[in-house]
RNA sequence: GCUUCUGUGGCUCAAUGGCAGAGCAUCUCACUCGUAAUGAGAAGGUUGUCAGUUCGAUUCUGACCAGAAGCUCCA
């Protein structure tokens, strides 16, 4: 049973896609002959095709593109592959300042590769559909233009990035554009506002204001959190917010970080705000002597700290500049390491399936400015990737992508829109001990260097709030959830019993509001759905009564009439549980 | 930080080189109603900020600020 000529296909689509790319690219060079073309690969929703162009394309540009793509598309061209040597390759594509740069930094003996359609050429490793017929022209769609650095690097020229994405179907295109409308509702910062959780204004741009719905979530969120690491073993610490500039000298952030840093002078003497939680937590360690019987040592932080992103990368809760991390450091000798790492995945494991997130793992290894011992790095990153190996866990690696003070693992969740955000980290530390002179006396009675890890479940509290209010598109789980209850009476009579019963909840430790406005009930449950109120608990004349509550599930429906305390176990059930519920 | 785009009551959005408009939300009054919007009225704005062009700018131009998409970077 072989889906490899459909659409299902990966390998398929990708091919798919990229002779979208080339078409595009055609039809740009047809009705834009001056531009210049740069790389234009298939990507996980389509492709994109970046471009020097002496002008911007707009709109009412792309809406032409798209046609000239549909007539190619007809004019079912054959893509015929052929190869050129060396200075062929670089005197066909003469006119292409990027492709020649390209080939040149093809290694000495590759093969150079082109893929031919119509009149239109391009340098390409392939593979491609062998027609331009074989893509249905009028399910292609040009979705956005953007710019993108050449070679992803900053300071060289910037290009014009185009999007598009196609389907073998028109309705299969419209579903994939209504699947991405549906999306944007999700969108942290939209539901943030309408659910009145945080916000953020011109006079902090990327410092949030937590608002009281906001903190409720917030606070049962850090709730659980030590509820999760005193079970792990973990106790916990708080170290200062401001710490002199002699602290971030040894740690190596004064140097390294500084452009990041919020810093400040106080009586002559510099200070910095803190970046990251470390330098204090080894302040802590070093505060006593250990003995190789406290490792490993879990020591957790929830941690302010603040960073000078630039301000482009901003983006609601998910990239801020000040952030609390649910930081821990764990000091362990180098026999540890291994069996810490799987216990911490466990962790993360247990913390992600609560939430129903799951992840994807990225292996970062050592990047070209590191600091120490290569043997030392070799033996952290291969423990990294056994650990994750002998739990059954698959990884991509990062190259080169580590911390230049040791080798990391990356748990990356999805947004709404399916782009990754890194949440949990679990970094391996062969440095900071060294710079702060960690030690503990082992069995032999010797001083020994422990080795560490910085790890972070949520990543921040910030962001995985972001994370959560997408997933769950605002309607949290009811233990969760800022408002739990709303008490709706029916009119005016049933107010009185409506407080009583609001009372007995509040007093069982539920969070209950009720809505005294007259206004139909129709009224009042729309707004409770509107604010995704997980039980809403209707109570009329009749109510009153038979002495009963009538609850409302926002997604099942009508519960039927029951008395109060079999709505309280069945709230008790879901929330004890922390049921998705 | 870079490229492009955007900025109008609390929110969602109209309109215009010549008195800035609607819906929702808010407040008041009436209605007392059983599972997704009862009706009427009122209030709410120096159109992101600062300059410039103009008899007149919310509209045109520029700078700045903020936001969006992407790049770069990162929890």
């Amino acid at each position: 049973m072989s889906n490899e000529f459909t659409f299902e296909n990966e390998q398929y689509r990708k091919t798919y896609w990229h002779t979208c790319s080339h078409i595009m690219a055609q039809a740009i060079k047809r009705l834009h002959p001056e531009v210049k073309l740069a790389i234009g690969p298939a990507i996980d929703e389509g492709w994109y095709y970046d471009i020097d162009a002496p002008f911007n394309f707009t709109p009412e540009m792309l809406t032409e593109i798209e046609g000239e793509m549909r007539k190619i598309c007809k004019e079912k061209l054959k893509l015929e592959r052929f190869e050129l040597p060396r200075a062929e390759a670089l005197a066909l594509m003469a006119d292409e300042p990027y492709k020649i740069e390209l080939i040149n930094d093809l290694p000495e003996d590759a093969v150079i590769s082109f893929y031919k359609q119509g009149e239109f050429t391009d340098l390409c490793a392939g593979p491609h559909l062998d027609s331009t017929g074989r893509v249905k022209g009028n399910a292609i769609k040009l979705t956005a233009c953007n710019s993108a650095y050449w070679r992803g690097d900053s300071s060289r020229q910037v290009l014009q990035r185009i999007y598009g994405v196609a389907y073998p179907k028109k309705a299969e295109l419209d579903e994939y554009l209504q699947r991405i409308e549906e999306a944007k509702k999700r969108d942290h910062r939209k539901l943030g506002k309408e659910l009145g959780l945080y916000m953020l204004m011109d006079e902090g741009p990327g410092f949030p204001f937590f608002l009281p719905k906001g903190m409720v979530l917030r606070n049962t969120l850090i709730d659980y959190w030590r509820e999760v690491h005193k079970r792990y073993g973990y106790v916990e610490i708080s170290t200062p917010m401001i710490l002199n500039r002699s602290l971030w000298e040894r740690s190596g952030h004064w140097d390294h970080y500084k452009e990041n840093m919020y810093t400040t002078v106080i009586d002559g003497e510099d200070y910095a705000i803190k970046p990251m939680n470390c330098p204090g937590g080894m302040l802590v360690y070093k505060s006593e002597p250990h003995s190789y019987r406290d490792l490993p040592l879990r020591v957790g932080e929830l941690g302010l700290v603040h960073r000078h992103e630039l301000s482009g990368a901003l983006h609601g809760l998910f990239r801020v500049r000040c952030f609390t991390q649910d930081d821990a450091h764990i000091f362990m000798t180098w026999d540890q390491m291994k069996d810490e790492i799987k216990n911490v995945v466990k962790l993360f494991d247990e913390v992600y399936s609560v939430f129903g997130l799951t992840y994807q793992i990225e292996v970062s290894t050592m990047p070209e400015d590191h600091m120490g011992d290569e043997k030392d790095w070799d033996f952290a990153t291969e423990t990294l990737k056994q650990a994750v190996t002998e739990m059954g866990k698959e990884f991509s690696i990062n190259e080169g992508d580590g911390a230049f003070y040791g080798p990391k693992l990356d748990f990356h969740l999805a947004d709404c829109l399916g782009r990754t955000w890194q949440c949990g980290t679990i970094q391996l530390d062969m440095q900071l001990p060294e710079r702060f002179e960690l030690e503990y006396t082992g069995a032999d009675g010797e001083k020994h260097r422990p080795v560490m890890i910085h790890r972070v479940v949520l990543g921040s509290i910030e962001r995985f709030i972001g994370i959560i209010t997408e997933n769950f598109a605002g309607a949290f789980p009811t233990w969760l959830s800022p408002v739990q209850v709303k008490v709706l009476p029916v009119t005016d009579r049933a107010s009185d019993y409506a407080d009583q019963v609001a009372a007995k909840l509040d007093k069982s430790g539920y969070r209950v509001e009720v809505d005294h406005r007259s206004e139909k009930l129709g009224y009042k449950i729309r707004q409770a759905r509107n604010e995704r109120v997980p039980y809403m608990l209707i109570v009329g004349d009749k109510d009153v009564e038979n002495q009963t509550v009538s609850p409302r599930h926002r997604t099942d429906g009508d519960l039927g009439a029951m008395s109060y305390d079999a709505f309280e176990a069945i709230l008790k059930e879901v929330v004890d549980s922390k049921a998705m519920k």
